[in-house]
DNA sequence: CGGAGTGATATCTCTAAGCGTATGGAGCGT
DNA sequence: ACGCTCCATACGCTTAGAGATATCACTCCG
């Protein structure tokens, strides 16, 4: 790409005075006195190297050189206009987009008022939303390939990433309908010492892994994990066959499957965190938006 | 369209600055200086109102409302740099497009040589051609619908359109093959005093007309028009079917047709001429390209 | 022949902006 | 702690060019 040698303001004298064909009224078209124009004309003349206008005395008309040129000065100019106007836009967080990394026990919870609340606000700002556990959330955010995250359990703290609580919700039971303790209104954490359970591995959210083993070590029992499951739809489903219990947050309530159970559980005390994070040198006008939108709409209130 | 708001350097300097994301590498490339470099994207952004590019130490970027500008910027100065090249190109001669309107007559003689020498001369050029009898291509040239004629019998003289004779030729009999006359190598005008004439109508061309009336009326007869026809093909086409004979410049003999002959005449003092007309204050540098061309290719040597 | 309309020229002013050099200051590595 | 890289800032110089006003030149027309 070389130097740009056409001032613009030269292309726009010209676009007006080829459509006016009138130095007067093109003059006046710009809001500027005649001999002006003819200035401005004559240094893009000079500049192009040719003439662009004919003049004879009554009428005045575009060369082939002029015609030529024409087209590209009016694409540059609206292009340019509307470059303009949409990068304005979006630096004033009226539009553009926005990447959502979510944890997939939110889809049926956070997620869904969340998006409705703020698109009232930014009609014209498009979400990408894609599913992410807690982990490569983070990593996500850090090299920039989400901006907002919605995600259990984040870190105390972080040099570059801003955190937010959204709620906080106990635990369940997640039990087979056909097993024993289905039949009681709460479980108590000790029953389930001897059972196998079904749990995300403890890379795709450390904390929250943590948390799950730390219910069941206060109760006195390590849990034998039976089998690994990356989402707690999955985890549900094979609880559903009866491969194992599992415990998971009050959410997950929200995936109604066949022969799954939910049940409080006591003592009740641990409860997990979901967070929005985002990073704090983000200069995105949308994010401050979108934690406006997040603290205007309680959650929970799907 | 409103007034341009962004000069373009600085916007140059942004994209160059978007692709290298270093303003050291960046002002190098733009050969100037770092800090001045710093102050374009500045005053840019100021323009724009809001930051372009994230500045944290170590890495910069672009932000929503850059990325959202970029193509924009990058559109407006390839469209511009590409319309100024074509418009050099049409400036300079070496592009562009000529429309150029020709007598039926010279279809087969002036115009086929005339076109492979420009063509060689200006490949980058487009012809248009339309076939126009005389009368309509003075009236198309000084309507601008064309911007080179080749005609037949000039005016002598004219204010707005310039002439140039291509060449000069005589007359000769258009007979029918079966004709008495066809026997003979060449014919007296007078012989042809009885036979009923297909000619042009007068109004296409009243010079042209006009001259071979003239020459009929030098032999001492009105010639007696049986039928008209538009064009030279069609009058050769009726003379062909026996509906009587015509006179017509030399150049009609390139159209074979069945059971028409073509027989000198005498005398062949009157000739006929041919011109090439243009706008005398065309801008256009291609209309002396194709004066250079019919005058460089001595046409009558097809 | 004189006036209207139209565009070109001449002259002046003023501002924006482009560039350079010099310097400051924040990270980052050794 | 030191130096290095990288960007921002400050200051000064210089110039292109955008604007205005006044005037001239040409054409057309009544």
């Amino acid at each position: 790409m070389e130097r740009p040698e056409l001032p613009l303001q030269q292309l726009h004298a010209f676009v007006v005075l080829a459509e006016e064909l009138h130095f007067g009224r093109a003059a006046a078209r710009l809001g500027i006195a005649q001999p002006p124009l003819s200035q401005q004309i004559r240094r893009l003349e000079g500049k192009v190297g040719y003439a662009l206008f004919s003049r004879e005395p009554g009428r005045i008309g575009l060369t082939a050189a002029g015609r030529e040129l024409l087209p590209a000065a009016r694409h540059a100019l609206t292009h340019l206009a509307q470059g303009l106007t949409a990068a304005r836009e979006v630096g004033s967080g009226r539009a553009g987009h926005l990447r959502i990394g979510f944890a997939a026990s939110l889809a049926l919870t956070v997620l869904p008022s969340l998006l409705r609340t703020f698109r009232e606000r930014f009609p014209a700002v498009d979400l990408d939303i894609q599913e992410m556990t807690t982990t490569p959330q983070l990593a996500a955010l850090r090299e920039r390939t989400i901006d907002i995250g919605l995600l259990r359990e984040p870190p105390a703290r972080d040099a570059e990433l801003g955190f937010e609580t959204v709620l906080t919700e106990p635990f369940v039971a997640v039990l087979p309908a056909s097993h024993p303790l289905a039949a009681q209104r709460a479980v108590q954490v000790e029953q389930l010492a001897d059972c196998p359970f079904v749990l995300l591995p403890r890379a795709v959210g450390p904390p929250l892994y943590d948390q799950i083993a730390g219910l069941c070590i206060a109760a006195g029992f390590t849990p034998q994990v039976a089998q690994h499951a990356v989402e707690w739809q999955t985890v549900c489903a094979l609880v559903g066959t009866g491969l194992g219990v599992s415990l998971a947050p009050e959410s997950i309530r929200r995936i109604r499957l066949e022969g799954v159970a939910f049940r409080r559980i006591e003592p009740d005390t641990v409860r997990t965190r979901v967070a929005v994070a985002w990073r704090k040198n983000d200069p995105n006008p949308l994010v401050p938006g979108i934690l406006a939108a997040l603290n205007q709409d309680p959650p929970g209130t799907p």
